[in-house]
DNA sequence: CAGTGGTCTAGACCACTGG
DNA sequence: CAGTGGTCTAGACCACTGG
């Protein structure tokens, strides 16, 4: 005899694989699925947070549960996810953009993203926080042919990385890591000293057609580490 | 105002992070928890089931809930190995062998090799070369049980890892990546100045049996990167 | 046997969303 | 406002483990 959290689980992933319920559709509501069912609530909820864990479903307070429209990423690329990252510790996440416009490529840029040299490119720069205290200094440049609507983002609603993902999924990656000292302009957004080390990793994102995206981001050396949970 | 559940979850990984609960140690029960920390048992269960999903504990119906004996795997670095690294650029490499002994463990050091606190385990400290030019200064402490001719190598034969490698095969690894300043000894010894960054990776590594080694790995900021291409 | 984790109920109050 | 998911309670019965 199955558990029937399980049995509810199966049911919706069946749903889910065979198309009857499409990604980012509406799926019927805690109190629908108990009653369908003949369970209580928290039966109910139990399959849906655990589909929800493993990616299947999305929710949202208010609004209700939805199919995911992207398969879980790999792990690989959750380590370098700074908002998922952080609410997963239980922390509250914000983030404050401070640019959000477009600029000519230089040479270098044009480089990195693949376009012609003084091609007009997106450029933002954003501050990361973990209860309210700056984590991350991100300072991204995007090629406006995978996202033409980046200038137009809110980005405390849905980080860059997350917003990118969704309109030009994610097919490779390449990542530099390297301890720095800090500009007095990034130091001052993170509250660190400009004597203090940082971990920068500059990273570059690929879509099945070329280079979406590069990114430096900026961590304060005291307060940010790539790796494992262990703690000394 | 933090979820009791989340404060549970982050009380119990703190035990397991500052050592006062070790791997494969049981921890109190459900009803334990729910009563010291005056919640229901669902809610108790509800930090304990998100931990095991974590891979923090390991659950046993009828037993009781232990903490996990091994730690999830960083998969985002390879094991790396300098002086392959630095023949590969087709640089000369070349170490220095510093210190060379045993030394009886302390609390910390005894958690990290999972060894009784006092006994007796190996140090060594290198520095290694590209080209003349020192690239990385490696702290290491090796549990003699699994390689007791340690303290009798030449390390200009044959790096530390290769050695320990060659004696204990390698099945895990765990590291930790960040942005330090030296100490001035180790400043010293990279022939870098003490305010520049570093580049610190503390690395674990497993045999079948238990944990061989540990090593603290420091790199000039402005000599040495990390690098990693990525495909999904 | 007493104790453990595994499942489940029928309630409760809350924060949040849209209309 | 009614509906949604988020958290939490105080019970219940079960399967399983060791002694």
């Amino acid at each position: 005899m199955q558990a029937k959290y399980i049995q509810i689980k199966n049911a919706i992933t069946g749903h889910i694989e065979d198309g009857s319920w499409l990604p980012t559709e509406k799926i019927p509501s805690e109190n629908e699925l108990a009653e369908q069912f003949g369970v209580s609530r928290m039966t109910a909820r139990r399959a849906l947070d655990e589909l929800c864990a493993a990616g299947f479903l999305v929710r949202s307070q208010g609004l209700g549960t939805f199919v995911a429209d992207r398969r879980p990423m790999s792990s690989m690329l959750e380590i370098h996810n700074i908002a998922e990252e952080i609410a997963d510790r239980g922390h509250a996440y914000s983030c404050r953009v401070a640019k959000l416009n477009r600029v000519s490529s230089d040479k270098r840029k044009a480089i990195l993203l693949s376009v012609q040299e003084g091609q007009e490119i997106f450029h933002s720069t954003l501050v990361h926080f973990e209860s309210g205290i700056p984590v991350q200094y991100e300072d991204r440049y995007v090629n406006p042919v995978f996202a033409p609507d980046y200038g137009l983002q809110d980005f405390n609603v849905q980080t860059p990385n997350v917003y990118l993902s969704s309109v030009a999924p994610l097919t490779e990656a390449d990542h530099i890591v390297e301890a720095v000292l800090p500009s007095k302009a990034i130091a001052k957004s993170l509250k660190m000293d400009h004597s203090d080390p940082c971990l920068k990793i500059t990273r570059r994102t690929w879509s099945k057609k070329g280079v979406v995206s590069f990114a430096y981001l900026y961590h304060p050396g005291d307060r940010y580490r790539l790796g494992s949970h262990l703690n000394f």
